[in-house]
DNA sequence: CAACAAATTGAACGATTGTTCAATTTGATT
DNA sequence: AATCAAATTGAACAATCGTTCAATTTGTTG
């Protein structure tokens, strides 16, 4: 009966890979820092413990992989949103629609923000994922800073200052996101895109 | 020779677990998530394993106290620096009182907002965590929303919009804590400063 | 169909985890 | 000096941790 049943099946290691990645983006959003564990996530991919350090050099090259690909994910999202905007749309316009998805879904998720606090709070101590951390940060920024000098630009204002204005987006953006993910209740979405766009319009009106 | 030296020294219950508090907070600065074990937090405390769950009835109870007296020894700073502003200072001046306080050391530490970073990744999937969490994040919000509040008043503007700029201005303190946390090159304190300052004066002026 | 590279398995390893509890030591009380 | 509650110890426990590696299975190639 069982005799012919194969025990496992072959993949492309790069299927592999991203599969092993998937299942750890899983495990950390169900368990957190716990779910962590070379036994939950190779359970949760359907394959043996030894195939994880078959594909990745350790537990923490495979984190870092799965860093790195959440952001580049929820980074294309946003992109994507300002991208959709209208060829004819301001600067401005394309910052609303940015802020717009920045607090809907998939970024707006708590499964997803509580994945985002383990990998802070790994990237004290191992260097890779303090790299991918530094990464994603600076690519945050370069985004939010190009579409504030744009704006600056639009309303004739010195556009030096879109630098240090990205950031004060940016932390306003990151302190929004991290309380909503740990109390969804403090604030409504629709707050919160006010709250960000009351700041853009101090940068650009003051 | 070592026959009289006594193996240990009786405390008073209060004494020791305070001192098993300090020494938690100690082993997450050095070690982050990895220095929050038993056996860690007994050798940097001078104890034996077996003490702290005479003491405390478990490991996250004792997680629990740690995030409660660092929330109460940080939130005290910024309280005594309002308080060290002159009788006759406005709301206004009171609020550059917090937030100078804000961008100083105890608060602006690596190794405190290491800690923090470290209870927030616990507050998803333990209740005792999670509790504290929300207690600190309100009495944080109603000092901010009192000065708000205060300064609206002052300015002649409606004190209702207080909450959610209070709402704004933590998440944009937080935001900025996180960052110049994980990576404190990426603005310095004046800046931060600023960055505050210009959220408070377009909340009273605009 | 035989051969073979490599994807996969799973037992084993030594280290570490939080918690328990009987035994020991302390310091104040009588 | 004897008594005793309780603070403290440290061995023991069952789980779990990340990693290693010889053995097995697979799917393709010759």
């Amino acid at each position: 009966m069982t005799k012919g049943r194969r025990t496992f099946e072959r993949q492309l290691p790069a299927d592999r890979r991203h599969a092993l990645i998937e299942a750890t983006l899983v495990c950390l959003a169900r368990q957190g820092h716990e779910g962590l564990s070379i036994r939950r996530i190779s359970e949760e991919a359907g394959v043996s413990v030894g195939l994880i350090n078959h594909h990745f050099p350790s537990k923490t090259a495979l984190v870092a992989e799965a860093y790195r690909m959440l952001h580049e994910r929820l980074a294309q999202t946003l992109v994507d949103a300002v991208k959709a905007a209208p060829a004819a749309a301001t600067a401005r316009q394309r910052l609303d629609h940015y802020i717009n998805a920045f607090f809907a879904a998939p970024n707006l998720n708590p499964d997803i923000l509580h994945i985002w606090v383990v990998f802070w709070s790994l990237s004290r101590h191992t260097r890779e994922i303090r790299d991918v951390r530094e990464a994603t940060y600076a690519a945050s920024l370069d985004l939010i800073e190009g579409l504030i000098g744009d704006a600056l630009r639009e309303a004739e204002r010195d556009p030096a200052a879109a630098h240090l204005a990205a950031i004060g987006l940016t932390a306003m953006l990151d302190g929004l996101w991290l309380e909503s993910c740990l109390n969804p209740s403090t604030f409504t979405p629709t707050e919160g895109i006010a709250l960000a766009n009351a700041w853009i319009n101090a940068v650009l009106g003051g």
